[in-house]
DNA sequence: AAGTGGTCTAGACCACTGT
DNA sequence: CAGTGGTCTAGACCACTTT
């Protein structure tokens, strides 16, 4: 791997591999899928402890350089795909237009009761407030994991959602089966670590750095129809702003 | 604290400890300022490393929930200021409407001669490229530090900027000294460790994981006048995001 | 079974902050 | 100076993946 470390210096041996790494990286010298040595061979090779390097390989995984898997190694990864955070284009369509093949796979599917935050943000009545359809969907890439689906849609305005497909676009769903347009949105993005069940759903490390957009979709009108959050891995992710001078 | 672990389960016990930290500064049962009690004391009192401390803490810390200081101990973080990521309004009024006493302090102020990727952003003379001043500044209240900006200004645009004052808002002077007011902007936001000089400006640990908009801005005519790159503390910054369905 | 990363320990020394 | 977090070690055991 030819790196080198300098014990003589204040600057800590952990974040000196990092960089070096990160570099060769940038550089390209190191290339998508390439596996770096195990963890014990960069230990023996550059004379430090693997709790050291260990550290060093975790900042590259917050930025989304490598990844790992327990039993596999440590790999370089792939070039992030550009996500506009400014569209509210469907997943679906996002990926279609990259030509990539996306697979969804339902995980659950549930009728519940809103808590104060879901009748806030859906405006439902508090007094009596309608159900909520909840569900949870895995978007996939060639077996990937890429993107933790979570949506909540109030049963007053898609009665009979319960038992529809969910393994096409959502958009086109509403459309076609209620003439429902989401016309535009707002909420929060936001960096979080992932959950045991992030974590096993999205085929990453317990407590690796996620990327997380949570927003109320709307109508044209106004009318709050979904609640979207999408959690995002960092290894397969890169977000675009486009912004303009507020009137 | 009031935490307990328990070790005869699969779920990690620094994942048990930061869940319930997490839990209590989302209840607001440890409130803002607040200060943990130290990493040897929680070492002592659950009877687990400390390195299995720090990794509990490590995680809130990267979700912006806690800060530390070496040398004064581990805090909970104040309320984030929220921030709009699709807004070109710019730092010096974003306080102001905050009604937050913001203070610019100019780190560095360079001229430099581009290299190929401001060329290319900036859209400069790839045969003969105009020099360019480079304006690093930092954001202050009361004395903390909240965002890191480096400007990168091409001089053909602005003659004689190397001179000014830079302490007040920069889009205030463009428009009062050279008539031209930013427009628009696109760009990436993204998740970055800090390296040592954010880290020491910035007033973080080496290492964290900090909140990166760089952006290129253009005038109503598309010319582009700026790269703008803004590093936000993760622990004082939550990001808004206002979509609409593209055309 | 062998090899990978994941977790955890008990201890050491350093640098920074305050008294 | 004492106390804080920051870095680092050498070793142990576990869970997951592949052969």
């Amino acid at each position: 791997m030819n790196l080198n470390v300098n014990k003589n210096t204040i600057v800590p041996v952990f974040y000196q591999i990092q960089e070096q790494i990160r570099k060769k990286i940038e550089r390209e010298k190191l290339k998508p899928g390439t596996q770096l040595p195990t963890e014990r061979e960069l230990e023996a090779q550059l004379g430090v402890s693997r709790v050291t390097i260990r550290k060093a390989i975790r900042g590259l995984i917050t930025e989304g350089y490598c990844t790992k898997r327990a039993g596999k190694g440590i790999f370089i990864a792939d070039k992030k795909i550009k996500t506009d955070v400014h569209s509210l284009e469907g997943t679906t369509s996002l990926f279609a237009g990259l030509g990539k093949e996306l697979e969804t796979r339902l995980i659950s599917r549930k009728v519940i009761n809103p808590d104060a935050r879901m009748i806030k943000y859906l405006q439902l009545s508090a007094v009596e407030p309608e159900e909520v359809l909840v569900l949870k969907r895995l978007r996939l890439v060639d077996d990937e994991p890429y993107i933790l689906e979570t949506t909540y849609l109030p049963l007053c305005i898609f009665p009979g959602m319960p038992n529809g497909d969910f393994n096409g676009s959502l958009y086109q769903m509403m459309d076609e089966q209620y003439g429902i347009k989401p016309h535009h949105a707002s909420g929060i993005f936001n960096v979080m670590m992932s959950t045991e069940e992030d974590s096993k759903l999205l085929n990453v490390q317990l407590n690796t750095a996620l990327l997380v957009k949570e927003v109320t979709v709307y109508t044209a009108t106004n009318l709050p129809i979904e609640i979207n959050k999408s959690v995002f891995r960092s290894d397969k992710f890169k977000f675009i702003v486009n912004s303009a001078l507020k009137e």
